[in-house]
DNA sequence: GGACTGACTCGGT
DNA sequence: AACCGAGCCAGTC
């Protein structure tokens, strides 16, 4: 059907629904969300943060290597430092072997279950 | 239908 | 570690 008017905003709001859910202190990647969306790709993932992700953490998601956007990298910084995300000893980035949300992590050899509370 | 853009990611130099 | 190019896919013109 339909055409027009029905844009795929199951895809926005499944995006928006999964960075709601990351709990302070948390972060995921834009390849993260894309995949627990899911949503085709990461780049998407970015389109709709750049349009809709205002009413959302959005600083707590970030690129697959720990660092922040350039265009919003001292405000991302700010906000991750005091909600005391994991940084890198430099500062200018998330670590993410700490920081990533436990719920989105892999777990490839160990039994472990992941359960969804940080 | 083609060309361009972008809050991405990965691999090679 | 920095830079570059290619793959990726939905919007927009």
């Amino acid at each position: 059907m339909s055409t027009g008017d029905d844009l795929d905003l199951g895809l926005v709001e499944r995006v928006l629904a999964v960075v709601r859910r990351v709990p302070p202190g948390r972060v995921l990647s834009y390849g993260d969300v894309a995949r627990l969306a899911p949503a085709p790709t990461a780049r998407d993932v970015g389109q709709v943060m750049l349009r809709r992700g205002g009413d959302t953490p959005w600083w707590r998601v970030l690129r697959a290597d720990g660092t922040p956007v350039p265009h919003l990298r001292e405000q991302q910084l700010a906000r991750l430092r005091a909600e005391a995300t994991p940084m890198t000893p430099s500062g200018d980035g998330v670590d993410m072997r700490q920081a990533r949300w436990s719920a989105a992590r892999r777990a490839p050899d160990s039994g472990a279950q992941p359960s969804l509370f940080d």
